[in-house]
DNA sequence: TTCTTTAATTTTAACGTTTACTCTAATTTG
DNA sequence: CAAATTAGAGTAAACGTTAAAATTAAAGAA
């Protein structure tokens, strides 16, 4: 009904000009201001809105964030969606979201679109893919088309970009560390994105903690594949032969096969077998039994990232950046002594 | 570095009008086809790319779709969006995300942000909250300004929108009749989304399914709370007096605590008790024991919210129209016969 | 040949803003 | 009191497009 005013009409109802309207709903010190009193109250009445459209032409911005996400299901990145949005927000912008579904080409379809100017920044967590072929052509472009680009969780990634993301070495250090504080030391691990540069480097935090901790080590402690199956029955191989004395699994689907494959084998958590995962607490917390995890933060790796984001929207500094944030290990029924 | 060429510019080198490069690349009739060519060699060239902004400032449109879900951490509402954002993607459109946190205040603060028309619909599903007072005013606001207005899921709600969703009262009476089909006559049901329209959908078509089918059903079967510990509590209450032969989760964290109590009951599940949950393959099949689940294809219910909305937004049809998909009952251990 | 049609292009206005610049009248200054 | 400043407004250009209307030149018809 009472659709959308634009300033024209309200100049004519007032009999000012135009620019008279604009200004003065911009507090402009141009205008008197009794006329400024007399616009906004019009204004209001009428409830005017600028139209975004015509200001971010005018101030060639658009207001929008991308963010590519390679899997929303999972629900670490739909975590961290939900804090770019909220950051997002708060900072006046609009997130358009977008899902590569870990595929190299969906990414590049996406990129290319974005570059027309359809957006101020982007946020991108690379897909599985682009990281196997390590083909970041993509991404240099959006550079070339001076759109700021931040990496996210997924940074270990050889490029000249802002990136926010967890010590991944780090954190499972830490979390053999604590199991060895317990006095643990026959520690399997399982993985199924060693495609990937953050689960390598996982891998390496873990091979160096047990080598730092001089823990027993056998080729066989350490179950990779992207195939489930395969997972599964490597792992069960595993418990079979080998007194395994706690589990730890890199992603969030390994670490529920990994409870599930323990039970299966009639192992009871945590009696038998620890069970640590990188997950979140959708995923433990309810869980039977409920499974300790390295939280990551992901609502705060979403927030850190925009805020980055948007500084070199704005054109602060040059250099790219790295932020690094802290994990956190939480414990649920699979870590009780 | 080769940054944004502009219409003007192109015009220029090509001693044209602009106009004339416009209507070229828009394959008017009206200019001749040799200069059709010369201005997309050179447009190719440079890499032109319209200017959204200004495109759409001149066509009175946005070609933004607004989503809000009221918690992207439910991989229900993950997956809707999921299946929004590739359907808007392929209509050309793009998805700008909200998350309302099951706030009404938020879910109003986001519609108020989109009134200045910044979006050409809003796809919702609404909050809690707003559910439970009642209170749909921000939408029908939304109305009034000419944008269109799709829910989906919880469309349950006395308003009138067009809405997508599943019959929440068949598809719980389908999976209690296939219960009973295989002898399984005390059912329990465990609930924590009691406040929503939905959740009573659901119990009602419990109710009317145990009615139909003479099922034994005392007031203690039913267990609603939105705390999970009383749900706890209670459901562990009614497994040590009742004999229950298989549990209804009514929402994904009701069946992760259902098949959890259980569990720290000492039933077996399969063999002691079935379970059904509403819930989602990411939660249920990497479980132990998985879980049988009612599958509200949540991808198709995206798209099919988005092409009814982008219909509305051409302007077809005026009646408001309901679109219920059909669910599907998937089998994992905790059906196992 | 003159008139009419058609083809091809340019001019202009428009979408809804913002803002640099200009204008006028009132106020201040020397 | 004339000159200079300033307050408060208006004009117009610009952001990058599209498209209706106008122009021009060439082709076809009488």
């Amino acid at each position: 009904m009472r659709s959308k005013i634009t300033l024209k009409e309200l100049a004519k109802l007032l009999n000012v000009s135009v620019s008279t309207v604009s200004k003065s709903l911009n507090d402009s010190s141009e205008i008197s201001p009794k006329t400024i009193q007399r616009v906004k109250e019009l204004a209001k009445l009428h409830n005017y809105k600028p139209n975004p459209m015509a200001v971010n032409l005018k101030h060639k911005r658009t207001g929008n964030i991308a963010v590519i996400v390679p899997n929303i299901s999972n629900p670490f990145f739909a975590k961290v969606l939900a804090g770019v949005e909220t950051e997002v927000r708060s900072l006046g912008f609009q997130v358009i979201t977008y899902i590569s579904n870990e595929s190299l080409q969906l990414e590049q379809q996406i990129t290319e679109l974005l570059s027309n100017g359809m957006v101020d920044g982007l946020l991108i967590s690379v897909s599985e893919e682009t990281q196997r072929t390590g083909d970041y052509e993509h991404l240099h472009r959006l550079k070339e088309y001076e759109i700021p680009v931040v990496l996210f969780d997924r940074i270990n990634v050889d490029i000249e970009l802002d990136k926010v993301g967890v010590n991944d070495m780090r954190s499972i250090y830490n979390a053999v560390s604590f199991l060895y504080s317990k006095n643990i030391k026959k520690i399997g691990l399982v993985c199924a994105i060693g495609e990937i540069g953050l689960g390598k480097q996982r891998i390496e935090g873990y091979l160096s903690a047990c080598k730092d901790l001089n823990l027993e080590m056998k080729d066989n402690y350490v179950v990779v594949s992207e195939d489930y199956a395969v997972l599964k029955k490597d792992l069960k191989e595993l418990l079979r032969q080998e007194d395994i004395e706690a589990i730890i699994g890199l992603d969030y689907i390994s670490t529920l096969l990994a409870s599930r494959v323990v039970q299966e084998s009639n192992l009871k958590i945590p009696y038998d077998i620890k069970i640590i995962g990188y997950a979140n607490a959708e995923y433990t917390e309810y869980y039977w039994p409920s499974i300790s995890y390295i939280d990551q933060h992901p609502m705060k790796m979403g927030a850190t990232a925009t805020n980055l984001l948007v500084e070199r929207i704005k054109g602060v500094g040059e250099k790219t950046y790295e932020k690094i944030l802290e994990t956190e290990l939480v414990h649920f029924d699979s870590t009780e002594f």
